[in-house]
RNA sequence: GGCCCGUUCGUCUAGCGGUUAGGACACCGCCCUCUCAAGGCGGAGAUCACGGGUUCGAAUCCCGUACGGGCUACCA
C-alpha cells in the first residue's frame, strides 16, 4: 500500500514553528516512501479561522519548499480538502456507527453533566460519562427523538475490547486501558462533528496511512481507535512527536520571540537554513551530520530517529546555520537574495543592481561571509550609499589619534594615483605606515573611519575599490578637515 | 484526582549491556589578520533526574519517586 499522510494546520492564526516541523516531518516521510503528502485545511473554527490565515500557511509551506501532491490548489481525488466542505462525510458516518450499536444518542443536559463530573471527580477517579443514556430502552430513545428532544451523539466503547496498545512508530507500544476511555460524543446537540469524529473520519475517507503529528494528540489517540474500529475501518499507523519549548521551558509562545515561518523568511533567514534546522529539531540523521539539504532529508529521513522529547527552540543555532548557508550560496544568488534587501533599505533598485552587475558581484563576498541574516546586510553595505558620519567617540579615538591626520594625507597622496583596485590600492597603501611611522593598524584605521565611518568595516582595500578613488578621496579630505579645523 | 508521555554537557543530539560517554551551537584560548567576520587548532563543559533492582558488567533492561508536559470539554 503506498504512503499516505497529511498536514492539516488550522487557519487561526499562520504557520507556526512546531507546525512548521509537523509538516517537514510529514512530506520528508511522504516523499522518502515515495507516497502522497496531502494539506488539509482544518478550518472549522469558523470564529478565528480566515481565508487570509490560509493564504499565509500556503505560502509559508512554499517558501519552505514543501509541496503537497493533494490540497488547496493542488486537487485531488480525496477532496475536498477544507474541513468545512467535508461536513456531508459525517453524516453517513455515524450512520454506519449507529447500524452497528456503535453510538448512541444521549439525552443528558450539559448542566447535569457538570455536575456529575464535578462530583465524581470529587471522589477521585474515573470522571467520564457515566452512560446513563447508554442503556435506555430502544422504544424510549426512539419516542423521545420522535419528540424533538435535543440529544447528541456518543461513542460506545465496547467493554470486551481489551486495552488499546498502539505502536507509535516514535514512542513505540503505548498501552490505554479500556475502563478509562469515556463514551465521548461524536456529534454535537447542533449536529456537528466533534473534533476526535471529524479527523477520524476525514483521515479514514482520505485513505490516510499513517499520522504524524504533534504528541498533544496522544492521549486523543485511543479514543480515535475506537473510532475507526467501530467505524470498520482499519486503523493508520501513529507517530507522535514531541513538542517545541522556548528556553524556559514553556510551550513556544510569542513571548519567545518569533514564532512564525513568515517571521524567519522577513528577518532574512534562508528557507534551507530553516528546513535544515527544524529537520534537525527532533531528529537527526547520524548524531554527527548538522548540516544537510534537501534530497539528503528525504533521502535518510526515518521516524525511528525522532526524538521522544521536547527540543528547546535555539534562535542562535539557527543564526548559525542560516549564516553557514549564507556563506555556501553562489555570488550570484548572493546578489539575487539581497537586492530586495536593498530596495527596502532605499540603497538599490533591482534595475540598479542589474546595470551594475558586476560592482554588486564582487561586493557580495564581502558581505556574505559577515551576515547570518539578510537583515543585516543594509546595515553593512551602507557606507556604500550614503555619506558617512563620524562619531564624536570615534573621531576623537581614531582621526585624532597621533600620526593619524599624516597617514590620511599619505594615504591621499598615494590613491590619487594608482589605478583603482584592490590589489594595487594595497600596494599603495602599505607604503604608507613606512613613510610616516605610523603603525599599520593605527594607518589603516584611519583610512577605514574616513572611508566608512565606522571602525568596522568589510576589508579595507576592497571597501575603497568599491567606493572608487573620487569618493574616497572626497571623504578623506572630509576627514582631514574634521580634525584639522 | 485519573490516564498517557518525557528526563544524556547551558541548548540540539549520538548512544540501543562492556565507549577515555561522540558530534553541533554557544562559551574560552591560540593561530590567521587592516577592523569585523570567516576559517584552522585546542580547551572547558554531562556523578547520563533520583532511588532501588536484574546482570560478571547498566546511560542503555525492570520497578518506584521527583520534576516537566499532554489528555481528561457539546475546543481543535
Amino acid at each position: 500500500m503506498t504512503v499516505r499522510v497529511r498536514f492539516a494546520p488550522s487557519p487561526t492564526g499562520h504557520l507556526h514553528i512546531g507546525g512548521a516541523r509537523t509538516a517537514i516531518y510529514n512530506w520528508a516521510f511522504a516523499r522518502h516512501h515515495g507516497g502522497a503528502f496531502v494539506l488539509r485545511i482544518d478550518d472549522t473554527d469558523l470564529e478565528r479561522s480566515t481565508d487570509e490565515n490560509t493564504a499565509a500557511i500556503l505560502r509559508s509551506l512554499r517558501w519552505l519548499g514543501l509541496d503537497w501532491d493533494e490540497g488547496p490548489e493542488a486537487g485531488g481525488d480525496f477532496g475536498p480538502y477544507y474541513q468545512t466542505q467535508r461536513t456531508g462525510t459525517y453524516e453517513p458516518a455515524l450512520e454506519r456507527m449507529k447500524a452497528n450499536g456503535h453510538a448512541y444518542p444521549c439525552f443528558c443536559t450539559a448542566e447535569t453533566l457538570e455536575t456529575k463530573r464535578e462530583a465524581s471527580r470529587a471522589e477521585g477517579g474515573f470522571s467520564g460519562y457515566d452512560r446513563t443514556c447508554r442503556n435506555l430502552d430502544p422504544s424510549t430513545v426512539a419516542a423521545r427523538i420522535a419528540a424533538g428532544e435535543p440529544h447528541v451523539w456518543r461513542v460506545a466503547v465496547p467493554d470486551d475490547r481489551g486495552d488499546i496498545v498502539i505502536d507509535d512508530l516514535v514512542r513505540g507500544e503505548t498501552r490505554f486501558p479500556i475502563d478509562a476511555m469515556d463514551d465521548f460524543i461524536l456529534v454535537r446537540t447542533d449536529g456537528s462533528a466533534t473534533y476526535n469524529f471529524a479527523t477520524v473520519v476525514d483521515d479514514w475517507t482520505m485513505a490516510m496511512t499513517h499520522i504524524i503529528r504533534g504528541d498533544d494528540h496522544l492521549s486523543n489517540t485511543p479514543r480515535q481507535v475506537v473510532v475507526y474500529e467501530a467505524l470498520g475501518a482499519e486503523v493508520p499507523t501513529f507517530a507522535h512527536m514531541s513538542m517545541i519549548f522556548g528556553a524556559d521551558g514553556k510551550r513556544l509562545s510569542k513571548r519567545h520571540g518569533a514564532t512564525s515561518v513568515e517571521a524567519y523568511a522577513e528577518e532574512g533567514f534562508l528557507p534551507e537554513a530553516v528546513l535544515n534546522y527544524l529537520a534537525l529539531l527532533g531528529w537527526s540523521l547520524d548524531g554527527e551530520t548538522t548540516l544537510f539539504d534537501r534530497e539528503t532529508l528525504v533521502r535518510e529521513f526515518d521516524l525511528s530517529r525522532v526524538s521522544k522529547s521536547p527540543a528547546v527552540w535555539d534562535p542562535e543555532k539557527l543564526e548559525w546555520m542560516n549564516g553557514s548557508y549564507i556563506r555556501e550560496m553562489s555570488t550570484d544568488k548572493f546578489v539575487d537574495t539581497m537586492t530586495p534587501w536593498l530596495e527596502r533599505a532605499g540603497f538599490a533598485t533591482a534595475a540598479d543592481v542589474a546595470a551594475r552587475r558586476d560592482w554588486f558581484l564582487s561586493l557580495a563576498p564581502l558581505i556574505s561571509e559577515r551576515v547570518k541574516r539578510f537583515d543585516e546586510v543594509a546595515d553593512k553595505v551602507a557606507f556604500l550609499f550614503e555619506e558617512p558620519t563620524i562619531e564624536d567617540s570615534v573621531r576623537v579615538k581614531i582621526l585624532e589619534k597621533d600620526g593619524a591626520a599624516r597617514a590620511l594625507e599619505a594615504a591621499a597622496e598615494v590613491l590619487a594615483t594608482v589605478e583603482f583596485h584592490a590589489e594595487e590600492i594595497e600596494a599603495a597603501l602599505r607604503t604608507v605606515p613606512e613613510a610616516t611611522g605610523v603603525k599599520p593598524k593605527d594607518a589603516f584605521q584611519a583610512i577605514r573611519v574616513a572611508a566608512t565611518g565606522t571602525t568596522v568595516s568589510p576589508p579595507l582595500f576592497e571597501s575603497l575599490e568599491l567606493l572608487g578613488k573620487e569618493r574616497t578621496l572626497a571623504r578623506m579630505a572630509a576627514a582631514l578637515e574634521l580634525v584639522t579645523t
